[in-house]
DNA sequence: ACCAGTGTTAACGTGGCGTCAAGATCACGG
DNA sequence: CCGTGATCTTGACGCCACGTTAACACTGGT
């Protein structure tokens, strides 16, 4: 099932959107700010989003050049009929698609469609395998040795944003609000003690970590191997 | 360069887009009519096709319907303003946008360019090469000689802000206060030690700068290469 | 030869990281 | 309703390396 998020603060446009989507066996996820919307798009992972550009906490373009910095996933921006340079700035900024209100639902739904297809052809590898350990981004599972490893919920959380951003540092920040959310994002507390508990239980050498690297000051990074 | 193939059969709009296409460095290439359309689709090999779907030989949509036959070259469509059961259509039938005539240049442009970077294998990586090492603005990553060389929070920030203004002059105020912050713009020592750092990391012969040059009185610059 | 701007080096204090372990909280079955 | 694991949070501590700083050498221009 295709998984829907819409950022949008008008009431009215969330309810239309909601029905038509849940109609059409959409699965939909709301959000009706910038910075609930960022934190939900880390957190439900959808397959295409929804942008409204007039939000009331953030300018649109700051919001679509926030995701871009981590996913690719397709963006299709609704705006109220403006200037030309806005839909400049936001295409440019990596939106896909931009619909300006009042919009027919049928060519929104086009649209999205539109938008699905031509993403679907995955760029995702779901499974990573390392020389190590394997990982099964689809199937939440990690074996080692052949056998599964357990991971607890946080533990895979942590593990999981770590290698769909396979090779790039994240930044502690990402980590810790993708994973425990908006408010905890100065707990470097945390990272420490979770990352060390995956070494210990992925690395062939915890105390020389080869695939959980830390980047002092900055981060952390997974490499391949 | 990317080379665009556009189908209409109105001349006006043909040398509009002919002339703003070749300003911006496309190449261009053009037919009046699905069927010939249709063969420059397949001679051409174009990244973008730009197709007008009120062509006097064929219905639009099967031109699309012709095309995502054999490649998913992406494809904008162009028309008259009219009803939304053509925009499902040419969309369901594996256009990529559709905008309505009369519609913005720089819109256009701006949907052009998101088709574009959307259909690029790798989403430009924003990887900076010279004959020494290469450094990956995304990832937080430079490598020389195939391995990475390990940079420290201060000694990234200083270099990313010099290879974002790659080939240009930055001064010692601009660096101090992005790297630093806005009170340190007199600490001029702190350019002279990090700098220092990179060149020993990344030149070849650190007392002999390739990349990392001076510019006495200003502030530095990097090099290419 | 002098000066201003620059390059180099080394010492010192602190912040960040890894580690451990004990309390708090949750999930589940008795 | 309580007990028992497992999981999450929180704090403490040692250690290393990063940032800061200062002292000194170098270079080109006048």
């Amino acid at each position: 099932m295709t998984r829907v998020l819409v950022i949008d603060d008008e009431g009215s446009i969330l309810r239309a959107l909601r029905i038509n989507l849940t109609a059409r066996k959409y699965e939909v996820v709301t959000a009706s700010d910038g910075a609930s919307g960022l934190g939900a798009m880390a957190r439900a992972r959808p397959d295409v989003l929804i942008l409204d550009l007039g939000l009331p906490d953030m300018d649109g373009v700051d919001v679509i050049k926030g995701i871009r910095g981590w996913t690719s996933t397709p963006i299709i921006v609704l705006s109220a009929a403006g200037q030309e340079s806005t839909k400049v700035a936001a295409l440019d900024a990596g939106a896909d698609d931009y619909v300006t209100k009042p919009f027919g639902m049928d060519e929104l739904l086009a649209r999205l469609r539109a938008a699905v297809r031509r993403a679907s052809p995955g760029p995702d590898e779901p499974v990573v395998a390392t020389e190590d350990f394997t990982v099964d981004l689809a199937a939440k599972r990690v074996a080692r040795d052949g056998t599964d490893v357990r991971l607890t919920p946080t533990e895979w959380g942590l593990l999981e944003v770590l290698v769909r951003n396979r090779g790039r540092l994240v930044t502690q920040r990402q980590l810790l609000q993708e994973v425990w959310g908006e408010q905890y994002q100065t707990e470097g507390n945390y990272l420490r003690v979770y990352v060390a508990h995956l070494r210990r239980k992925l690395e062939p050498d915890p105390s020389r970590p080869r695939y959980l690297l830390t980047e002092p000051g900055m981060g952390y990074r997974f490499s391949c191997g």
